[in-house]
RNA sequence: GGUGUCAUAGCUCAGUUGGUAGAGCAAAGGACUGAAAAUCCUUGUGUCCCCGGUUCGAUUCCUGGUGACACCA
């Protein structure tokens, strides 16, 4: 039975230090599973893999989107899915590593079939919830979509705006999409998660915003601000850099603020690890346990 | 050594004409189906420095400590 491996935990747990190991471990490649990281450009700020890693073992989806491409979780799945066909001929094994949950949601068991919404569409709602406001909004997906708008995060204006894009792109509701089955993979997931003490983990994503202030993180800001309303660009580190840029914040507030936004992403990212019970918990450090878990899958 | 000011949440501080207290920051918990490092929701954690006194009742008023700061010697 051919295995993923799926290497999971907090940014900055220490991921991609023991990836490699991992990789280099069972003769894997890399496949990522970080919705930044996959973009060109955003090295730094991401803490995407360096040069020198990136020659240690080959990687897949680090650097291979231009800012201003369209992606998904969607697409993930999808190019991953066609990616481990293709490796599983020649391994048996296979490594996945992120943190971004939703895109390992996908690889492991699948997001419904949804179409992808279109530009026009999609800019249509925007200009209607820029000008309208969200309650006019969610008062006419009660109409189109009684059955999720009963479910609904009615304060989201992301949740309210996306089920409206599909109830117009296909005259549909939306909730006719929503299947909520799980997708069976033609190959067996063993889910590894990595943990740190919180005050540990706090140290290391703070030291490492400083690390990434040292490195340049504030030039790389400043190359990307042309694009910064891309959605790309919609994160933690750039946002708060383009602030220091228009002038609104010293350097320093800024740099807390990424501290914090980076903290409470970690902490989101716990949450809905959490909730997986496939999940296998160790400390980075203990890597014989983990390869003995490997080996013995 | 003397005089004065202050002592309240993890931090900075507000406040209670005496009825056991609240802001900001930090922090904690949660949701999540094609934009997810996104987006959204919830939560105040406390010997009010310590020992006494007055009082039905003291974090608040009073005596005395202790500590910090300022000024005078």
């Amino acid at each position: 039975m051919k295995t993923l491996v799926v290497l999971l935990g907090p940014t900055a747990v220490g991921k991609t230090e023991l990836a490699l190991q991992i990789a280099e471990h069972i003769g894997s490649p890399i496949i990522n599973a970080d919705s930044r990281q996959i973009y060109k450009d955003l090295c730094i700020g991401t803490a995407a893999p360096t040069t020198e890693q990136l020659q240690r073992v080959r990687h897949y989806f680090v650097g291979t989107l231009s800012i201003t491409d369209y992606y998904s979780a969607a697409r993930y799945e999808e190019e991953v899915l066609r990616l481990t066909e293709e490796l599983f001929q020649t391994h048996e094994t296979l490594l996945l590593s992120g943190g971004s949950m939703m895109y390992i949601d996908a690889v492991c068991h699948g997001i419904d079939d949804i179409p992808t919404v279109e530009p026009e569409v999609r800019e249509l709602l925007r200009k209607r919830y820029e000008q309208e406001g969200l309650e006019p909004l969610a008062a006419e997906l009660r109409l189109l979509d009684p059955e999720y708008y009963a479910t609904a995060d009615l304060r989201n204006h992301k949740r309210i705006v996306h089920a409206l894009e599909i109830c117009y792109q296909t005259g549909r509701t939306f909730s006719s999409f929503r299947t909520a089955t799980r997708k069976q993979r033609p190959f067996q997931i063993l889910k590894i998660g990595l943990r740190r003490e919180r005050t540990e983990l706090f140290d290391r994503i703070n030291s490492r915003v400083e690390q990434m202030m040292q490195d340049g993180f504030l030039e790389e800001a400043r190359h990307l601000l042309p694009y910064r309303t891309e959605n790309a660009l919609n994160t933690v580190g750039y946002k708060e850099l383009f602030q220091v840029l228009d002038g609104e914040w010293e350097l320093p507030f800024a740099i807390e603020r990424i501290k914090k936004n980076t903290r409470v992403y970690a902490k989101k990212q716990m949450t809905w690890f959490a909730h997986d019970s496939g999940i296998q918990w160790f400390h980075p450090d203990d890597q014989a346990a983990i390869f003995q878990l490997i080996d013995n899958s």
